[in-house]
RNA sequence: GCCCCCGUAGCUCAGUGGAUAGAGCACCGGCCUCCGGAGCCGGAUGCGUAGGUUCGAUUCCUACCGGGGGUACCA
């Protein structure tokens, strides 16, 4: 990973003459590091403690043989042996001049990636159109976005997909909840509740009038399917679910022509949600459209048949998913010749990998028992086991004043992710998300988010993009003469703030390719502080526009590509790099 | 019962086998004639418990304790 690096490349290859050299056993890895402590260089190899063992000597006495006969490439100043048996090696003035130049020449933070040709699908929220989103979609929206973003970054095709479950018996129960809704009766327990339910159906009244709700309504269902771009469907009995517990109360085609109609109104709610959360989707795929309005389920049946990972027991069609990690084995057909929903997943997992070569999911640890059946289910499509990734991220507690904020529907108490997002904002929303890790179980304390939105620490990371935007400006109304990066003469920055800021900027690569592969969106966000209060320090403690103009210089393109680098980590986080706050 | 995740500072969270375990918030004390004080500097406390593997364990393994989630011919 650390290998794409070209100093560690020259620097790993002079170790292996060294060792070669000295007769000590070669190694697999150097272990390069980035030690804690600055005192300690810019990298450090424990290469020597490893190999004491396998050459039976001392680490220190390995370290000294290695040392001895180490040729050190330009782009490193020294190498000193510390400790037990540390290498550690500090960079050239050289290599800092040309890191800060070609980050400046190029406009960009990140070195060049080549394309990786690997389409990966990223998949994630995917929450039901038949209502709001919550805080924890939040979660997945803002950690599936940047993760998509960073896949991006180190050269992969990124598809960012959201699945749809605009079929089944939830839309019918959706549409009768409208229905009722509109016609002012009162609804049953198994009905949707809270106040969304009756913003879709004014909405549905304005789109379409008050026939909508009726039974003989205006046109017939599939002219009203086919006025949203889908395909008609059969309106006479229930392929894929039955409709609640038949109320009786109206036709189950009624039901479906208003469920439909309903979730397409609340999935662009979802869609406007989520873009006011700055996610935007390349894919919404419709269960309904792609799968149900064509042969998608048959074909995928029949191929998974004659795979022969399929049989008939007790009038029901199996998936052999236990013979590939599943606890059991899992119904496609039910004995009435219904499809499962579980036959959809299966035909919407064979529609992705037609499309990409590997899947990413975000879920929520709700969903966790699901996953074990989906990686079966690509085996038995012929899949390999790593090619269908899922995430697991732990619940949002949401809070308010450190008391659960109570999330329940029919109280009406139930807080929206949007009410969310204009409480505290976009930016402090994802912030907040990216900064942990899935596997954490996160509180969200809207009274304390909100109270301390002027301390948060996304505001720190953009008054340090704003602060330096500021510095530039102020720098160019005074025609201070900054010159060229080219001309700088950066070896002039030997103040200690001077160094931490080159040690930090020199980090930026490796920090988005290990966030990129262990999709884990805190490494940036710790990053993005760390480079922030490194920043502050320099700008406390070394003025840039001095009268020593060639010191100068060198700190005006330092404090430029330390400003680069932040606009690019947050644009990977995709929160905003104001230029003034 | 079985499966997954977590337990690190008063609070919210980082730390994918390395050197003295970090940040923000909260609390106390300093720093602006000078490029933005939404900033900087200094100050206290912590790896749930018990074993094991390793030159080295917050990190890996086992057990236990505590918390969260999941275990459909539902969608």
């Amino acid at each position: 990973m650390t290998s794409s690096d070209p100093v560690l490349v020259d620097l790993g290859a002079a170790i292996d003459a060294a060792l070669a050299a000295a007769d000590l056993p070669p190694v697999d890895d150097p272990a390069f590091e980035r030690p804690r402590d600055p005192d300690h260089g810019d990298w450090a190899s424990t290469l020597a403690l490893r190999l004491a063992k396998p050459a039976r000597m001392a680490p220190r006495a390995i370290a000294d043989a290695v040392v001895a006969h180490l040729d050190l490439p330009d782009a490193v100043a020294s190498v000193e042996i510390a400790g037990p048996g540390f290498l550690n090696f500090r960079l050239s003035d050289d290599h800092n001049a040309t890191m800060v130049r070609d980050i400046l020449a190029r406009g960009r933070a990140l070195r060049p990636v080549e394309r990786t040709g690997e389409r990966i699908n990223v998949e994630f929220v995917s929450a039901n159109p038949t209502g709001p989103l919550h805080i924890g979609h939040g979660r997945w929206a803002a950690v599936g976005d940047a993760v998509a973003e960073l896949l991006a970054a180190v050269g992969h095709e990124v598809v960012r997909e959201y699945y749809v479950n605009d079929a089944g018996g939830q839309v019918v129960t959706f549409g009768e909840t409208l229905v009722l809704t509109a016609r002012g009766e009162v609804l049953d327990d198994h009905h949707y509740q809270g106040r969304y339910v009756t913003r879709v159906a004014t909405q549905l009244r304005a789109d379409w009038g008050d026939e909508i709700f009726e039974e003989e309504g205006p046109g017939d269902l599939p002219g009203w399917v086919a006025a949203l771009g889908g395909e008609a469907v059969d309106d006479t009995d229930a392929p894929h679910g039955s409709a609640g517990d038949g109320t009786g109360r109206m036709s189950h085609r009624l039901a479906l022509r208003v469920g439909i109609l309903g979730a397409e109104v609340m999935r662009q709610r979802l869609e406007g949600t989520l873009h006011d959360l700055g996610v935007d989707f390349d894919t919404w795929f419709s269960e309904r459209r792609e799968l149900h309005d064509t042969d998608a389920v048959a074909d995928t049946l029949a191929d998974l048949e004659a795979a022969g990972a399929t049989y008939v027991e007790d009038g029901a069609v199996f998936l052999r998913t236990a013979e590939h990690g599943d606890d059991k084995d899992r119904v496609l057909v039910r004995a009435n010749g219904v499809p499962t929903y579980f036959a959809a997943d299966c035909a919407y997992l064979r529609n992705k990998f037609a499309r990409a070569d590997h899947l990413v999911y975000i879920l929520g640890a709700d969903h966790h028992g699901y996953v074990a059946r989906l990686k079966a289910a690509a085996a038995c499509l012929g899949h390999p086991p790593d090619a269908l990734e899922a995430r697991i991220g732990q619940m949002v507690n949401l809070l308010r004043d450190g008391e659960p904020a109570k999330m329940s529907k029919r109280a009406g108490t139930f807080v929206e992710l949007s009410q969310v997002v204009d409480e505290v904002g976009a930016d402090v929303t994802r912030y907040h998300f990216l900064r942990s890790g899935l596997d954490t179980a996160l509180d969200f304390d809207l009274a304390r988010v909100a109270e301390q939105s002027m301390d948060n620490p996304v505001y720190y990371v953009q008054y340090a993009h704003a602060r330096i935007s500021s510095l530039l400006r102020t720098a160019d109304e005074r025609g201070f003469d900054h010159g060229t990066p080219g001309e700088a003469d950066f070896t002039r920055l030997v103040h200690p703030a001077e160094a931490d800021l080159l040690r930090e900027l020199d980090k930026v690569d490796e920090v988005v390719a290990a966030a990129a592969e262990l999709r884990a969106t805190q490494r940036l966000t710790r990053y993005a502080e760390d480079l922030a209060a490194t920043f502050h320090r320099f700008y406390t403690e070394c003025r840039v526009l001095v009268d020593d103009v060639e010191l100068g210089r060198a700190r005006y393109h330092l404090a430029a590509a330390a400003r680069q680098v932040l606009a690019d980590v947050l644009g990977l986080l995709r929160v905003s790099a104001p230029d003034r706050m």
